[in-house]
DNA sequence: GAACGATGTTCGATAATGCCGAACGATGGA
DNA sequence: TCCATCGTTCGGCATTATCGAACATCGTTC
């Protein structure tokens, strides 16, 4: 595939991607010095930026951020989402059940983002962010999802990750990892036990569309001193139901033949 | 000012944009045909916009929709509002007391966007969602705005609108709206009797920055049934001093010269 | 208050590259 | 099987995005 790109929009996306790898306001100087472009192309880049709203300028220090265009672009986006629309009731009800937080994330290109999440009543503070990406290695979800990839997918997903130990329970052996991911598919189920945040369990199970390929995962996060081996067992076969639910709401027919 | 804008990154603009107008799937002979471009520069752009995660083909029709990339930095965006985040409280607050749908919207070179949205107890079915552009000649938050803008803003901001007709109170005489919006900068508040949709009413503030100029506005809404004169008289207070104190919290300070 | 530094903005020349038209490929229907 | 439609590739040309240098603007220092 001999891929054609252009480039003056690769630099565009290169700014407004700074955005996020950042996270706060950038000057022409920053962006210029970021990327090794010169000042004029860059300023010329944001000017245009500016004016159809993917930028804004503070007039107080001349520094960019991301402007509101994007916020609608987005906003439009999570509405196309026709997991989020189908899967939202589920999760509510799961909610209400479960009495914690549950997240629900898509899969799409080698990344997991998280597109819901909603609070259970007892609080709970935890990296998770709608909008945010998801590592593959150390979270329920991402380890669902990585489980039930075809072929040689989790070899390739896996060769461009660098198992970053988020905590000491933190997979970080290759080996390990995937024998454990095929574990993981036998059962149905992932658990995430303080390998991403410590003090934080998860439980999560994949989600499946019409051509029995994953598309996402929903899971239950709460501290670990509230999810001992009674909750855990009742927590995972409401987790599977509520994920097979969505699943065949996505066109997904169970397959005899799979498991 | 001279600009000198970068085509290509206009075109992805456009292209991005195109998607906010129709809102469904599109091919690339949609797109080439509604912007008049020739298939393959579209089809340049558009594998560059996908190759990033601005958009994504649906490998079964290959048409294209928004990427989950604009969901990213569009949650961003919504993250690196300040008022978002010093209004929610408080309009958390408001919606507890009033017990009805409460928006909150931010303007921006001349548009004007729900950014926030929380419904009240009682079910409400309103054009408004977080994200969409809100007209600003017939809606509370909007005529709120346009009515607090500094010299010939107003006009400018009208010259670019046509006063589209959304139900038969919407005002669509220039005349008759300037004067509308001059009275509802010496009251102080806007209303909207159903002049965006029958059966609605709103009433609007607007919100200042430290510069004293209008950034957005929060209103209530709620079916017209529900909102007689003595709810509105009650209403009216309540959501001028929410308006005040997020303005205070954005660093304004009331300036007794100005009124 | 003048000189300096740092950064944003403008401009002109040039080489790179994005654009179009035409051809090719793939798919589905008649 | 042929045809129609649409997605994709390719080569040549003219457009245009890029860079460096100059200019503007702001804040700071002495």
């Amino acid at each position: 595939m001999t891929e054609r790109l252009i480039q003056s929009i690769e630099r565009a996306a290169d700014i407004l991607e700074l955005f996020l790898a950042y996270d706060q306001e950038l000057s022409v100087k920053d962006i210029s010095s970021k990327l090794g472009l010169s000042k004029s192309t860059v300023h010329g880049i944001i000017k245009t930026l500016e004016y159809r709203g993917y930028l804004q300028q503070n007039k107080d220090d001349l520094k960019y951020k991301l402007g509101l265009k994007l916020f609608e672009l987005g906003n439009r986006v999570s509405h196309q989402f026709d997991l989020g629309k189908i899967a939202r009731p589920i999760i509510k009800k799961l909610v209400d059940e479960l009495q914690e937080t549950v997240h629900l994330v898509v899969f799409e290109r080698g990344e997991v983002i998280y597109i819901e999440k909603l609070d259970g009543p007892r609080a709970l503070r935890i990296y998770s962010q709608v909008g945010k990406r998801a590592p593959i290695h150390c979270t329920g979800v991402g380890k669902a999802i990585l489980a039930f990839q075809e072929g040689e997918e989790i070899n390739r997903l896996l060769s461009n990750t660098n198992l970053e130990p988020y905590t000491e329970y933190t997979m970080t052996n290759k080996e390990e990892l995937i024998n454990h991911l095929h574990f993981i598919r036998e059962q149905g189920y992932s658990i995430d036990d303080e390998e991403i945040e410590l003090g934080l369990k998860c439980v999560a199970a994949p989600i499946f569309d019409h051509h029995q390929h994953v598309i996402g995962a929903i899971s239950c996060a709460a501290p670990k001193v509230r999810m001992d081996d009674v909750k855990l067992a009742e927590f995972i076969p409401r987790i599977q139901q509520a994920a097979e639910s969505i699943s065949q709401s996505m066109g997904y027919k169970t397959n005899p033949t799979l498991l």
